[in-house]
DNA sequence: TTGTACTTTCAGGATCTTTTGAAACTTTCG
DNA sequence: CGAAAGTTTCAAAAGATCCTGAAAGTACAA
């Protein structure tokens, strides 16, 4: 396979796999791309290789910021911008897992919470509570689990989990 | 918070998590209906429930069975069919691991594998094999990670994880 | 301050996903 | 077999999401 039909496949299949996760195809293109970009790139040299417009790179980029994905690079006497990724795979994986436990984990968390002061004798209370209780139980050792992971250093992710839970 | 407001809110969330996770609402929210129902269900309970129709409501049912989320319960001497959510929320979340594993891991760490064979001398190349072997070295954890999880019981990951790994 | 080079915004259009509902199919039973 | 009760399918409609492009905004240099 030559470098142009592996880089295109790289950012078709990073693009479906981002898609089944939530994330838009779009995002996750331009941060393929800039992960196997030896160098910064420029907006228009993203709009040019991804056959986007100006503005959807734009609001793209600025999202893959601020999940701490991307960053701005600026070169000196140059008044363009320029982006590059973050390229260690233990950081990208672990700005993910900061960030949708902040939007989806601490809110359900809050939510179930609230629920499992539901009121009511019958069987279907019982049961309903019964429930909540069980998710919610679940839903805080995931929760500990992941600032665990998050505290934990690379190494210790690529080299040390197996053999602890072995 | 009465039950029937705690009923509604839980299967709104439950149904916006989904949202997020790539699954689509209205599975979600069957689902959640399902999980917090003392008894088996009837299509046709739940198209009522949810105010949806009886084409959505069945094939959605039949995503959730295909992905071991629910299970069909036949009533001795009745016709019509009913339905049952798995309840151990361990299983729940195991299942889904190992659907979305097979379906969105594997298939990448089989295209990396091809991708990690490109050719090309210059620095692009460098890089692209140099990121490509990354995230497969990555992907490779995860997966013998994940399969080492969907191996072990509740107990140990409700109980014994965080005790590990502190 | 004006011109230039660039970035940001956002309404409307394009596209992708989900839902509906009615027809076709299946199963059971008299 | 034929009718009744139920399930499945799928084309078209509705709805959700994403992208475009042009206009507005910003920052800098002369």
């Amino acid at each position: 396979m030559d470098i142009k039909e592996g880089k295109e496949k790289f950012l078709q299949s990073w693009g479906a796999l981002g898609s089944s996760w939530g994330v838009n195809r779009t995002m996750a293109q331009i941060h393929a791309l800039l992960l196997i970009s030896p160098g910064p790139l420029s907006a228009d040299d993203i709009m040019e290789e991804l056959k986007i417009s100006r503005g959807n790179a734009n609001m793209n980029l600025r999202a893959l910021i601020d999940w701490g994905l991307v960053f701005k690079n600026l070169k000196p006497g140059e008044r363009k911008e320029f982006f590059v990724a973050e390229k260690d795979m233990w950081t990208v994986v672990k700005n993910i897992i900061i960030q949708r436990k902040k939007k989806e984990l601490e809110p359900m968390i809050k939510i179930l919470e609230e629920l499992s002061e539901v009121e009511a004798t019958d069987e279907a209370g019982e049961e309903f509570r019964r429930v909540i209780k069980d998710i919610k139980l679940f839903s805080n050792k995931a929760d500990s689990m992941l600032d665990t992971l998050v505290k934990s250093d690379s190494n210790w992710f690529v080299g040390t989990f197996l053999k602890m839970i072995k």
